[in-house]
DNA sequence: CTGTTAGCGCTTTCAC
DNA sequence: GTGAAAGCGCTAACAG
């Protein structure tokens, strides 16, 4: 075994002594089956030869490929890793190879991935994240996906609506809402959001269903401070509420990373939590459910989510929206003395 | 714009009234430049269709892609998500596309994913994680490295030795041992250490690194115990301990989400940290960062490992291994009252 | 059941 | 500079 040589299915073929389309079709399995003594000669030419199929040459005789596309924003956030985690385990189990891609949070990466990805023949794309409602990027997306879809490609967008392709929803607001009242339940009253970026539908929506959940005990915010939807955001915001001197006594982070950096400032400014201030998160991630105290939030079911997703991509047909529903989980971090 | 329609090459060319030789040179950069009025009309053609190059055919004909691939035992594990991180901003950086394999621990599915990146001729691939050093699995997955390897494409491992290919090591060792030291000077002395399994070369080293850490010291640890690479693992392994009734005064966990496993186990069993017991991990997670206490631990520097891997990877060229320096980081988790 | 043969869409000599 | 044509490796009719 030296040095490259691309073995192909004719050298396969010369070597059992048959033609190249009983080659094939013993060793990729076909619709006519050959004689079993065929197949052994075949079999065995092949892994004298280490023969290795070329998937290109598969895919473009066959037009069709078994790759899909994932696009998150950031591999790296735990949210994005749980979803993209679902959606991988469901791709292996259809034996689909996943080609993922972060965009950094770049809207032109995003597109130009979604190119490639049509480039590439993908049988399936899934989209992770909250779109910016920046009119023009979205409409060059709008463009983009409907240049995938019009490929013949399946998609799935997760957190973003509006898009002529399957959706999986999950009850931001519904779930907001439901933390808000259990909140108030436990006896909290004056409330501050830290909320995310106002051109992230998820963000608003979490924020939005809080204030409603607020609303129905006749409750209003005493504070609402928007910041990065990352933990540096949620440090930051809550320094600047911090700064600005609002009596709140509790405070809802929309998302849990920018919870559990809101803590951390807490935490040297010696604010005690829940003592002082109660705080609570959204999303439940996995990784942070160690931290202390014990960080109330909603759970989502993200593997699910991203399970469906590439169920939906690949099963195409009409778009679908489904919606997930959110639980509260009340922690240590909001609990009263 | 209705229905799947795939425009071509030749579409393209006729359109613009040119071969389609003419057409790729202008489409795809080429050797020899077509005259100035012709590119605009390929152009536009192209424009006017809504033309998108199918890489496969692209690939077929030149024999070469633009994918590499990238296997992780979970994404969803901050230490190889940090990794895989590096990895994809550099393919970024190279307009690469990734192929990303979770290959949730399973040896059989790493194999299988190495052989389906073979067959997606894929440029390079890189591999993260310890591997098991047990022996059969070992052999099977040396025996399609080298097939990888023959097939001409690139290869690194990242945190795996012993592989006729590019790796990159993290210093677990010297890490680990720096760290007993820094622990000792602290003035820790009675100390436990939470190992990993024996088979995970990563996990003995640290564990060898620290006890040989100690011994500069002339100390020995009073107890050694072994469970999971995970955070589940670390919660069992320090509770085995506590029930045992060690009396050590600081423990070491091979790696971070352990540790914070084991910091939970000792919040449930009311044992203060680092008042009774100082907890030390390795990685220096970012998404830990803000646990409370700030949890004391050796970081590598993750993203650079992944970057750097996938330099190698596509550079090829003889086996080389990079060693990357680890540096300590004491926090509140160790800290001497 | 098995072999022939025409593509799949694009790149790349090799002539013009 | 530009075009014709031969593949790249494999699949899928279509004949035997």
């Amino acid at each position: 075994m030296n040095l490259r040589a691309p073995v192909t299915l004719l050298d396969v073929a010369q070597r059992a002594g048959v033609s190249v389309a009983t080659a094939s079709r013993v060793l990729n399995g076909g619709d006519r089956v050959p004689r079993p003594e065929l197949q052994e000669r075949v079999k065995a030419a092949a892994e004298e030869l280490g023969y290795t199929p070329n998937a290109q040459a598969q895919a473009l005789a066959k037009s069709s490929t078994n790759v899909v596309g994932i696009l998150v924003h950031d591999i790296e956030d735990p949210y994005f890793a749980a979803i993209a985690n679902g959606v991988m385990r469901a791709a292996d189990e259809r034996n689909l190879l996943v080609m993922l891609a972060s965009t950094f949070r770049d809207a032109e990466r995003e597109i130009a991935y979604l190119a490639s990805l049509r480039a590439q023949r993908a049988r399936a794309a899934v989209m992770i994240g909250s779109r910016r409602t920046d009119a023009e990027s979205l409409a060059r997306t709008a463009s983009e996906v409907g240049s995938f879809l019009n490929s013949g490609a399946g998609l799935a967008l997760v957190s973003q609506s509006g898009m002529p392709a399957h959706t999986i929803e999950p009850d931001n607001r519904a779930g907001a809402a439901a933390l808000a009242r259990e909140l108030v339940g436990l006896g909290w009253r004056r409330f501050a959001v830290l909320g995310g970026p106002d051109t992230l539908a998820t963000a608003r929506d979490r924020r939005d269903g809080f204030l409603a959940g607020l609303a129905d005990s006749g409750l209003e915010p005493v504070a609402i401070e928007s910041g990065d939807f990352t933990r540096d955001g949620g440090h930051a915001a809550i320094e600047r509420l911090l700064d600005r001197g609002v009596g709140a006594d509790c405070v809802f982070a929309v998302n849990d990373v920018m919870a559990v950096g809101a803590m951390s400032a807490l935490r040297q400014r010696g604010v005690d939590v829940p003592g002082q201030l109660g705080v609570a998160g959204f999303d439940d991630i996995a990784t942070l459910r160690d931290v202390w105290p014990g960080l109330t939030t909603v759970r989502l079911p993200l593997e699910q989510m991203g399970r469906r997703a590439l169920e939906l991509a690949i099963h195409g047909g009409e778009p679908t929206t489904e919606t997930f529903r959110a639980e509260v989980v009340l922690r240590e971090s909001t609990a009263r003395a």
